[in-house]
DNA sequence: GCATAATTCTAACACTGTAAAGATTGAACG
DNA sequence: CGTTCAATCTTTACAGTGTTAGAATTATGC
C-alpha cells in the first residue's frame, strides 16, 4: 500500500520536486538508514510515481549524490562558523567536525561514498567538496606552523577527526566516560604533537 | 577444495560449498566492487544456483558478514605479525595497518558497514573482532605510556590510522610526493604527540 | 485560443533476494 | 547388496527494485 504524501498536491506540476525529492530523501537516510534510501520510497513520500524522478536526476544514485553535494557544503559551513578561539582552535574545529558527524552519521558516510558507486566515481567533483573541510582546518593551523609542515599537519587532522569519528558513529567507542571527554582528550594529545611541529624526531 | 570457478563440477554435491562461496564472494568484491556483491553474481562464479547458498548462509548479508570477519582476522593478524621494533613501533603497526588498508580497500570498507545493513546490525560481535586490531596497537604503545594514558593513546593511534587509510583508498589524499612517504611522516608526527604523552610532563 | 514544451503518469522490462517444493546424491543401517 | 534418510542442489515462482518507452496532463508563449 502506498503511503500517500503528506498533503496530497493540488497542482498536476509539483512546482519544486527537485528540492522535495533531496529532502525526502535525507529524511529517509537519516531515520531509515542508508540502505531503505530507495528511488521508489523516496517518490512514495513525496507523493510522486517513481519515474516522475528522472526529469530531475538521471539516475537513483545521482540523488544520493545531491545528498552528498549537500553535506559537503554543510560541513563545510559549520567548520566556518566554528568560534574563532586562537589558543585552542584545534580543538575548536575537531569539535566542531566531530560534533557534525555525530549529528548526520548516514550523511556522513555518505558523502565518503557508502554504498553508492556514484559518489566514489564521480568523485572528481565531490573530492573538491570534501577537500573544503581540509582547507579551513588546515588554515586554522596557520598560525603556529610554517608553510612546509602545514600539508602534512592538516592532512594528520583530517584523519584524526575522519577516523574519531567514523570510530564514534560505528559504536565503536564504548568508555564510561563522557564521550565528549574522550574527544577532547584525543584532540589534546594530537595536539601536543602538533605544538612540536612535524620535524622528525631527533634521538634527543 | 574450492572447486574451479568456471569448470563444471562434477559430482552434484560440492563439497566446500560455503567456502567456495567465500572465496568468489571476495573475488566479486574486490574485482567489481560492492555494488557488485550479489547473490546471483557470487553462485554465478561458483558454478551453482542461487538459492543454494541459503544452505551455508541464511541471507545474502551473511556473506558480507563472513567476508568482514574474514577480513577483521586477517587485519589482526596482520598487525601481530608486524616486525616488533621498539624503537618506532608506532610507525611499524601504523605502516601495517594501512598496508592491509590499502591492499584491500572494498573489504576493509565492508568490515566497518559500507552498504550492508547486517555488519552494523550484528555489530555486538563484529565490534569485537574490528577492537582486536586496536588492541594489538595499544598494547605496542605499553612501554613508553602509563596505564592510565594508554586507552586514550590506543584510541587516538586507531583513529589516526582509521582515517588515514579511508583517506587514502578514497584517493582523497593527493600528492606528489611518494604516499608512503607522507604516511611515515604523518605518523611520526603523530608520535611526536605520544612521546610527551598526553598533557602532562614528560614521559619516559 | 492554440501549439508546443515541460512535466507527470502508467505499463513493462530486466534484474534482485528469497521462499517453496521437487530432483539428486552420499551415508547409515538392515 | 539394497533401502531409507537426511543433506544438498535444482527449478519455479513471488515481491520488490531501478529504469525505459510512450501516453496523458498541464503550463507557457504566440
Amino acid at each position: 500500500m502506498a503511503r500517500p504524501a503528506k498533503t496530497p498536491r493540488k497542482t498536476y506540476h509539483h512546482g519544486d520536486l527537485r528540492n522535495a525529492l533531496l529532502t525526502a530523501a535525507r529524511e529517509v537516510l537519516e531515520e531509515r538508514g542508508p540502505s531503505f534510501l530507495g528511488l521508489r520510497e523516496i517518490s512514495r513520500r513525496v507523493g510522486v510515481s517513481a519515474p516522475s524522478a528522472y526529469h530531475h536526476f538521471p539516475s537513483r544514485d545521482a540523488i544520493a549524490l545531491g545528498l552528498a553535494e549537500q553535506g559537503a557544503a554543510e560541513l563545510a559551513a559549520c567548520l566556518a562558523a566554528a568560534p574563532p578561539n586562537p589558543g585552542g582552535s584545534l580543538l575548536t574545529y575537531g569539535e566542531a567536525y566531530i560534533a557534525f558527524v555525530r549529528a548526520n552519521p548516514a550523511l556522513y558516510r555518505l558523502m565518503f561514498g557508502e554504498g553508492f558507486p556514484a559518489v566514489s566515481e564521480h568523485s572528481a567533483a565531490i573530492r573538491a567538496l570534501r577537500t573544503r573541510s581540509y582547507e579551513i582546518m588546515k588554515a586554522s593551523l596557520e598560525s603556529r606552523l610554517t608553510a612546509a609542515e602545514l600539508p602534512i599537519a592538516g592532512l594528520f587532522l583530517w584523519a584524526l577527526v575522519h577516523g574519531l569519528g567514523l570510530l564514534l558513529i560505528d559504536r565503536q567507542i564504548v568508555r564510561d566516560d563522557d564521550l565528549n571527554d574522550v574527544i577532547r582528550r584525543v584532540l589534546t594529545l594530537a595536539g601536543t604533537g602538533l605544538m612540536r611541529g612535524p620535524g622528525r624526531h631527533d634521538g634527543k
